[in-house]
DNA sequence: CCACAGGACGGCT
DNA sequence: AGCCGTCCTGTG
C-alpha cells in the first residue's frame, strides 16, 4: 500500500489544535513534532500544519481529498459563520478569536453515539483511553510506520461483548448503557440510517433519548458532532453552564442555573448557530481555566 | 485515607 | 415537573 498526501494552501479556518482539542473528538494524538494523529473509520490520517498549508496524509485511503473534505466540513464557510456571530456580543467576539481555527468533524454516527455515552460524568483522557481499549480489543488493527493503530468497533463486533468484557474496559457503570444501546441499534430498534433522513432536529433528539445512557447533554452532542450535524442544538456540560452564567447570568452559585434558562438565552442570542456558539465558548473557557 | 471531577437515571416529593 | 442520591474510576 502506498502512503498518499493531499495538501490544503491557504487555508481559513482551520487550526489543528483548536479542532482536536475542543472536546468533540476523542481519537485523535498530538505528536512530538506538533502534527496530528488520529483514526478515521477505517484509515489512519496525520495532520500538519505548515506555514500556512495544511498536509494530511494517510495510508490506503482511496480518494484522501474526498476523506478530508467530507471529515473536516471543508465545504462549509466558517468565515461567514464567525462573522455573523461576532457581531452578537464582544464576549463571543473574543471567545472566536480565541478558538478562531474550530471546524466541527463530521465523525461516524455509531461511533459519536457510543463515545459520548461513555463521556458521562467522565474525563477527556480516560474517555480517551476507555475507546483505545475497547478498540483494541474489538476494532481492526491498522499497522503504519511501525505504529499500531485499531479502527473504532464495528456494531456487529462490539454486540459480541457481554456486559462483564464491557466493565473489565473500565466503563464502570456505563457498562449496561453501551450494552444495551448496542443491541438496539443491532437490532434496529433505533435505525441509525433513518435519523439522516429525519428534518426536525427535536425528533431526532427524541429518538436518541430513547438509548440507553443517552440524555439530554449526550444527544446534543451527538446531534452536533456526528454526520447529523445539527447547530439549533446547545450541550450544556459543567463548563458550559459556567460560561454562560459568567458572561450573562451571574448567579451566586452556577449550579443553581436553570438549564431551561441557558437554553433560552443561547436561542435568542445565537439563533440556528448557536451549536458553533457553544463550541467557541466552551474551548475558550476550558482552555483559559 | 478522603475530596473531587464528570451526566444519566430512578425514586422521591 | 423539579430535586437529589447513586452509579465508577482516576487524580491530587
Amino acid at each position: 500500500m502506498q502512503e498518499q498526501k493531499y495538501i490544503l494552501e491557504n487555508v481559513n479556518s482551520f487550526e489543528p489544535k483548536h479542532i482536536f482539542e475542543c472536546g468533540q473528538c476523542f481519537r485523535w494524538d498530538e505528536n512530538e513534532n506538533g502534527s496530528y494523529t488520529g483514526i478515521v473509520g477505517n484509515n489512519v490520517i496525520n495532520v500538519e500544519k505548515v506555514d500556512n498549508k495544511i498536509i494530511f496524509k494517510s495510508l490506503g485511503v482511496d480518494n484522501l481529498e474526498n476523506l478530508v473534505i467530507d471529515y473536516f466540513d471543508l465545504n462549509r464557510n466558517y468565515e461567514e459563520i464567525k462573522r455573523k456571530l461576532s457581531s452578537v456580543d464582544e464576549y463571543l467576539a473574543n471567545s472566536i478569536k480565541y478558538g478562531s481555527g474550530i471546524r466541527i468533524l463530521n465523525q461516524d454516527l455509531w461511533e459519536t453515539i457510543i463515545s459520548f455515552i461513555i463521556s458521562a460524568n467522565n474525563n477527556i483522557p480516560r474517555i480517551k483511553t476507555i475507546i483505545n481499549r475497547m478498540s483494541k480489543k474489538y476494532g481492526n488493527k491498522i499497522e503504519w510506520n511501525g505504529k499500531e493503530y485499531y479502527t473504532f468497533p464495528g456494531i456487529e463486533n462490539l454486540s459480541k461483548a457481554t456486559v462483564e468484557d464491557l466493565r473489565s474496559l473500565g466503563l464502570g457503570f456505563r457498562d449496561v448503557r453501551i450494552y444495551e444501546t448496542t443491541r438496539k441499534i443491532l437490532n434496529k430498534d433505533v435505525d441509525l440510517s433513518k435519523l439522516h433522513e429525519e428534518k426536525d432536529t427535536e425528533k431526532v433528539r427524541e429518538i436518541l433519548l430513547s438509548l440507553s445512557g443517552v440524555g439530554p447533554k449526550v444527544a446534543d452532542c451527538i446531534l452536533l458532532f456526528s454526520t447529523l450535524k445539527r447547530f439549533d442544538v446547545f450541550p450544556i456540560d459543567v463548563w458550559v453552564r459556567r460560561v454562560m452564567n459568567d458572561l450573562y447570568i451571574k448567579n451566586e452559585d452556577e449550579t443553581k442555573v436553570n438549564k431551561k434558562e441557558i437554553e433560552k438565552l443561547a436561542k435568542e442570542k445565537y439563533g440556528d448557530l448557536e451549536g458553533l456558539a457553544q463550541q467557541y465558548l466552551f474551548y475558550w473557557k476550558r482552555d483559559t481555566a
